[in-house]
DNA sequence: CCGTATCCAGAGTGATACTG
DNA sequence: CAGTATCACTCTGGATACGG
């Protein structure tokens, strides 16, 4: 799937950005508005912060998510979506949507 | 992230059910029409055998693809998206257009 | 508060070879 | 043609403990 010249489709594109399952779980937090290291694990319930800086880094490699760190004590360190980020803002409310009409039940019997 | 009684947004649910680097592609290529097993494979350049079968059977399980073997030799297996499959045109089309917009640069620097 | 370091488990995937 | 079986690898992600 990977390994050619320039992946064809926008799809892929998109997919090999947003990669695993927390990815798009913690742009769709900062879709709300900026927040700190703490608010978002805080928000993502499950998340490691293991998992949660290696996103975050990825994210601020890729020009999805800026960081911005203020020099006091204790540290405060503010994630935020840039405009690249804010973007993805459409393809999350297509997801949401389709996921709503999905019956409960289908999720049921995959692992939640 | 899993492991709660029923999932609350509608984007937690899509990631459910289209787990999966493949998942995303493989639904892509059935959005234009109804494919056999090998077509399939040829499309999606990369694909296993292996994995192909696991997402199908997954995707069947989860009423996303339906599954239509003809008893013929040799052997003709034909799958198609469901309502349900369909329905994820709309995401798709929002993921294709926002991956577009991305700089090549950002793809080329991760894994491809 | 905001991470990093290390170790480890599990899922997804690929390669290969084989079957109805 | 349409898979299945087996083996092994990679990568995400959790747990824990520690550092600035």
């Amino acid at each position: 799937m990977n390994n050619r010249e320039t992946p064809c489709c926008g799809v892929a594109r998109f997919l090999i950005l947003m990669d695993g399952p927390w990815a798009t779980l913690i742009i769709r937090e900062l879709l709300h508005g900026p927040l700190r290291f703490t608010e978002l694990k805080n928000k993502l319930d499950g998340i490691s912060a293991h998992t949660l800086t290696h996103r975050l880094k990825q994210f601020e490699a890729n020009g999805l998510v800026t960081r911005t760190a203020y020099a006091e004590t204790p540290p405060r360190v503010v994630y935020e979506l840039t405009t690249l980020g804010e973007n993805l803002r459409d393809v999350l409310e297509a997801m949401g949507k389709w996921g709503e009409a999905v019956p409960d039940q289908l999720i049921q019997r995959n692992k939640l």
